[in-house]
DNA sequence: ATGATTTATTACCTCACGGTAATATTTTGA
DNA sequence: TCAAAATATTACCGTGAGGTAATAAATCAT
């Protein structure tokens, strides 16, 4: 579980462009961290251990993409992918 | 090379909600061939042997993420993480 | 401060990703 | 129809992804 208590602070980003693995792992932990989820939590509902969620939010350049896909999903999260400066 | 001629027959769809790798390998492949780009040209650009391309089109799940964002940076797409149901 | 919770690291291990290169198959254009 | 171009498949192979389980380290709540 995670901790407790209204602790969401910093604006929460609504959108990100994703270029790198790292600015992912950098955006799905706020986004986990703003919901209050522990990794714990994730681990138990997408179908991984610890060490992919950890390796993920790091930033890991290597990690399977369905996995990765998995946790967006359950977290409530949506990929698109479009033409590049597409406006918003 | 890619083979020649205005031969860009159907609608191009210029956003997709991406859930699955196999999603991603359509969408990917039907951008690559309104390009005319042949997959020799995708994989002259990107850092990859015709196997990644071939695997990557086709949906595997496994593909690891950088190289497959590398991908799309360099067909000229962009991919957005979001809140689900985020509307346009 | 201190115990509880969360996150990170490590070792162990199996399995398969993906590069290359050769070959096969399919698609295309004239 | 047929040759060229594009795409797919195969074998070979080194390297590393990631599950688990244990442990360590860091963070939080009171």
């Amino acid at each position: 579980m995670a901790h407790s208590g209204p602790k969401n602070s910093h604006s929460l980003t609504l959108q990100a462009r994703i270029q790198t693995a790292e600015e992912l792992g950098r955006f799905l932990r706020q986004f986990r961290q703003s919901q209050n989820l522990s990794q714990a939590d994730v681990i138990g509902l997408a179908n991984t251990g610890n060490r992919f969620i950890v390796e993920l939010e790091k930033g890991k350049p290597t990690v399977q993409l369905q996995k990765v896909l998995d946790v967006i999903d359950l977290l409530g999260l949506e990929l698109v992918i479009q033409k590049k400066g597409t406006r918003p």
